[in-house]
DNA sequence: ATTATCTATAGATCTATAGATAATGC
DNA sequence: ATTATCTATAGATCTATAGATAATGC
C-alpha cells in the first residue's frame, strides 16, 4: 500500500508538503496559538509526530509555512499595483481568496512574539520596500508604512472582527477611496486596479 | 488585619476593582489567550478564585475590563478631534500611554472569537458611529470604517508589531499625512491635534 | 452568622519525545 | 538496512470548582 486512507502518496516529501499546506491553512483560519500541531497533522493526513521529526517545532513549521507564499503578491506584480490587487484580494465578495491569504495568519497571531517577528523580518520587510519605492519623497519609509499600516487594518476589520457590513455591495467604492489617499501619500500608483 | 501584605484593602469591592484593574493592564499587555487568571490575580493582589467567584469566568471578566475604561476618549472629545487624540496618544514617544489603551488588548486578541466580539459589539460600534457622523456623504459609514481601519493598523504596527522604524523621530508628520488624507476622505476633521 | 478569602485539585488541553513497528530499496 | 510512520506518554500548562478557613459585623 503505498497511499494512506486519504490517498496521500507515501514519503518525506509528500508528508512534508501536506504538513506545509495544513498548516498554512490552519494559522491562517486560526492564528499561531488556536491552530494546534494535532489539527494540522490531522488536516494533512499525516502523523503528529512527523511534524516534529521534519520541522523541529510548531515556530518552525509556522515560518517555512508563511515564508513559502509570502511573496507570492509581490512577485506576481509591479510595485505600481500592489495596493489595488491586496485590496481586489482582501475584499472579493467571495470569501474564498481569504483563505489564501497568510496577511491573515498575522493579523490572527499578533500576541504571539515569535509569530510577530516572523511577519517584522521576513515578510513586512519587502512590503514596505516596495512600497516605499513607489514615493521619492524623503519620508518614503514612512509613507510606505502608513500604507501598509492601512491594508492591514482592513483586513482586521474586513475579515478577524468580521464587521461585514464593510464587506457589503461596495467594494469599488472602497477600493475608489483608498487608492486615491494611497495616491496622494505616495505618487506612482494605479488608481484603477488590474483586472485580474 | 485589614490589608494585605501588599496593602490592599480587604472587601468586594476593592478585590473587584483590583482585579478590573490587572486584568486591563495584562489582556493589554499579552492578549486575552496569554493574559491567565492565575497572573491577573497575583498582579491584583488577589486569590485566583476571587475571580471566578466574582466575574464567573475569563471571558465575562475580560468584557467588564474592556468596557470599564473603553469609550473614555470618546466622552473626552468631540469627534472632529478623535482621530488626532488617537493618533497622538498611540505615537507618544514615552510608551507609557500605550498601555492604558484597550485597543491594544483588541490588536493581541483578534484571533478569539469571544473578545473579537466584544470589540466588535461593545467598542468598535460607538467609534464608527462619531466618525459616522462627520461627513454627509451618503457612503458615511463605509469611510468611517476606513477610518478606523487605518487608526488599527497604525496600532498594530506600532505597538504589536514593534516597527519601531515607524515610531522614531517624525510623529508630527505621520499625525499630518493621516490627518490630511481623513480630511479628504471625512469632511469636518481638525486637522491640526488638540494639545493635551 | 455572614461574607471574604484560601487550599487543593479535577479535568481538559497541548507540545514534544522515546521507542516500537511497518514499508521500502538494495 | 534504511527510512517513514505510528503508539504511548511525559511534563507542563490553564480554567474552573468544591470545600475549608479566616475575618468581619451584629
Amino acid at each position: 500500500m503505498a497511499d494512506d486512507e486519504a490517498g496521500r502518496p507515501r514519503g518525506a516529501a509528500a508528508t512534508k508538503a501536506a504538513l506545509l499546506g495544513a498548516a498554512r491553512e490552519l494559522f491562517i483560519e486560526r492564528g499561531f496559538d488556536h491552530a494546534t500541531v494535532r489539527d494540522i497533522a490531522t488536516r494533512a493526513g499525516a502523523n503528529q509526530a512527523l511534524l516534529f521529526r521534519y520541522f523541529g517545532s510548531k515556530e518552525a513549521l509556522f515560518r517555512a509555512a508563511m515564508i513559502s507564499e509570502g511573496h507570492q503578491l509581490l512577485a506576481e506584480a509591479p510595485p505600481e499595483q500592489l495596493v489595488g490587487r491586496m485590496l481586489s484580494r482582501m475584499l472579493a465578495p467571495d470569501a474564498k481568496p481569504a483563505k489564501d491569504n497568510p496577511l491573515y495568519a498575522l493579523l490572527r497571531s499578533s500576541a504571539n512574539e515569535h509569530a510577530a517577528a516572523v511577519f517584522r523580518d521576513d515578510l513586512g520587510a519587502p512590503y514596505r520596500q516596495a512600497l516605499a519605492s513607489l514615493t521619492d519623497a524623503d519620508d518614503a519609509t514612512t509613507r510606505a508604512d502608513l500604507v501598509l499600516a492601512w491594508l492591514l487594518g482592513i483586513g482586521l476589520l474586513q475579515s478577524v472582527l468580521d464587521m461585514s457590513q464593510f464587506a457589503g455591495a461596495d467594494t469599488a467604492r472602497i477600493t475608489e477611496h483608498v487608492l486615491r489617499a494611497v495616491a496622494t501619500l505616495l505618487e506612482r500608483v494605479d488608481t484603477v486596479p488590474p483586472v485580474d
